[in-house]
DNA sequence: GCAGGACCGCCAATTTGCCT
DNA sequence: AGGCAAATTGGCGGTCCTGC
């Protein structure tokens, strides 16, 4: 790992990376309750490789100068590829708009499905236990103060530490995604209805056990009178509604002559009190089709399962 | 032709969850 | 703590299908 503090040495490494294809970044905030200052930004150019020539700790604090030249050189240049996690979060200090390329470990990894990728949350530290071999990941110094100099050699630890476990998931969830979005022309139909009817049944039972557990515990807590418990916070709000009629706004809009427009769908209800006069009335169809898939009834053994009375 | 149900999408308000 | 995006919640309403 090299950690640069002096600014010659972090322009040339920036030169240096402006090459790069793929860079695994992260960034640490000082002050980030009040005036959030970039301390540092992490750089891994190599994953699983932690030697000096692939982890750079740049220590940018209060050097806008530094930030701007990595903005330009790296983030703006979309031949390069940067993985964030969070990604929106370090793009408010690394040129939101300027920026090309981006990939979001978090975006990614939420649209895995959750069969795919059990995990309680989607933070860094829990994606890099599940899907790499880590274990006892200290976030502690998350919530350190990073505006100090000289930074502790934790604290250091901790900066590369993000961008080796990110470059780690990045990896992991490339492998998962074609699992999550498979091709839909080689995709097996026969394998597909299988699986489906060996869950189905399960999903169902486990379905409205679920909802109907959640109704309960709903009803329960209201009657008795209880907002809380050790598992579960009851809260309700009020909603407002604005409503009007249809023949009370027409005539609104036309007697203040205001600019009101808008598609409305007229509703088989609605064609149908219109009746024939609608010919006169100035229509626009639109066509869409819809796709559903119908399970077919599979009645044979319904029965054995459920026998009648 | 109609009632009822499954399913789906929309809306407003609220909550959650990510980062430092 | 605070900003932001996305999810969730619960109600409402639309369409389609089915059974009578």
């Amino acid at each position: 790992m090299s950690y640069l503090t002096a600014p010659e040495s972090i322009k040339a490494v920036i030169y240096q990376l402006s090459s790069a294809q793929t860079l695994w970044l992260d960034t640490e905030v000082a002050d980030y309750k009040n005036k959030p200052r970039l301390s540092l930004i992490q750089v891994l150019t190599t994953p699983n490789e932690i030697k000096s020539d692939h982890l750079y700790l740049f220590d940018v604090l209060d050097q806008p100068e530094l930030t701007t030249l990595f903005i330009e050189n790296i983030m703006a240049n979309p031949a390069i590829e940067k993985v964030f996690h969070n990604a929106n979060y370090d793009l408010k200090f690394l040129g939101k708009k300027q920026s090309k390329n981006v990939t979001c470990t978090l975006v990614m990894a939420k649209k895995i499905p959750y069969y795919l990728l059990p995990v309680p949350n989607y933070q860094l530290k829990t994606l890099a236990t599940q899907l790499g071999d880590f274990t006892n990941i200290d976030k502690q110094e998350q919530s350190s103060d990073w505006g100090q100099r000289p930074l502790t050699e934790k604290q250091l630890e901790y900066a590369q530490m993000d961008v080796v476990y990110l470059a780690q998931i990045h990896q992991c969830l490339l492998k998962l995604q074609p699992l999550a979005a498979p091709d839909p022309t080689t995709e097996d139909l026969n394998k597909l209805a299988t699986r489906y009817q060996e869950i189905a049944h399960q999903w169902k039972q486990l379905d409205s056990e679920i909802t109907h557990i959640q109704d309960r515990l709903k009803q329960a807590m209201k009657t008795q009178h209880v907002d809380q418990t050790d598992s579960f916070k009851l809260s309700s709000s009020q909603r407002k509604t604005l409503k009007t009629t249809f023949a009370q706004l027409s005539e609104f809009v036309q007697t203040q002559n205001l600019e009101l427009d808008f598609p409305l769908t007229l509703t088989q209800a609605l064609q149908k009190q219109l009746g024939e006069t609608i010919q006169q009335l100035p229509t626009q169809e639109e066509n869409t089709t819809v796709w559903r898939l119908i399970p077919k009834a599979k009645d044979h053994n319904s029965e054995s399962e459920f026998p009648p009375f």
